[in-house]
DNA sequence: TGATTCGTGGGGAAAAGTGGGGGAATGTGG
DNA sequence: CCACATTCCCCCACTTTTCCCCACGAATCA
């Protein structure tokens, strides 16, 4: 509310600190929250893992497509097999709780490195969940400009 | 809007010394607000970081345009995502306020290195707010004169 | 010199994030 | 089938941040 009726939030954008409690869970983002479901009903999301070292959300809606198109594809080669196995076979669904939070399950949790300080990324469809030092590893200014470079053709 | 005589400043252009006060706010020059969005609705903005150490501001329309056309290249690219994670996980939409400031989400007031005293610099499409010492490295005469050498083919 | 605009500062209500107590649900071992 | 421990999720209370309002002072313009 109060943000204006601009309704043009369809995307996750921003990062936010936010800390992991004693019983593990975490407030998702007020901002994120807008973006998850707009509507009244309970927001749900799945949450899995980035080969990055971070946890990676998405709203349900969106995983579901991504799902199908798994489970279209004209064959099943070994490559696709390590692939479902460590996106579909991390993935953990929920929804949030009345206070707008989620509660991360200890294996990925661990498989993240998620102590008590968490930083929340939006990526636009989908938004990751980092270890301080991972982040500022896998966004650090170098990291970027080289990777600028490559990238100057698509843009 | 005051001084509405006619015709719009459709571009961002010169240097103003402004201050951050204790709550992370700062009044964005009245020449950039004409320039951001013409009419009476309430101005918005996308700011976000560059590479070089400031932060970056976007009207609203013109970073829908960029996102539009992240949105559409192939996901799968870990450039991409390392780029995106980057431009858009920095990103901080909103509106200003009546007096016609923003405030600065902490994050990107320490990514930037901004105190109390902080410059905008307009560059045409967009302007960028630094620290001053920061600003001046970025702009120092060698550097310029270097870089023009580099760039005389080009006009 | 009076009126208007622009930048700056601060008070206060509302919202967002954080933490903890306790009941329901789940699962395990007798 | 019944204790028992554990996990999960609700509610409430507290702290911090955000945002809306009003007000002052410097600069500008007629």
């Amino acid at each position: 509310m109060g943000k204006s009726g601009g309704m043009w939030m369809s995307f996750f954008r921003g990062r936010y600190l936010h800390s992991l409690d004693a019983k593990g869970r975490v407030a998702i983002p007020q901002r994120f929250r807008e973006a998850l479901g707009g509507g009244e009903e309970a927001l749900r999301l799945v949450m899995t893992v980035d080969p990055e070292g971070c946890l990676v959300v998405y709203p349900e809606a969106v995983w579901r497509d991504l799902e199908r198109k798994w489970e279209s594809l004209p064959q099943m080669n070994d490559e696709l097999k390590t692939y479902l196995r460590f996106m579909v076979g991390w993935a953990s669904d929920g929804a949030l709780d009345r206070q707008g939070r989620i509660l991360v399950p200890p294996p990925l949790r661990d498989y993240a490195g998620l102590e008590h300080e968490v930083w929340f990324v939006g990526v636009l469809q989908n938004f990751e969940i980092w270890n301080g030092e991972r982040l500022e590893k896998a966004t650090g200014r170098d990291r970027v400009q080289s990777v600028t470079q490559k990238l100057s053709g698509l843009f």
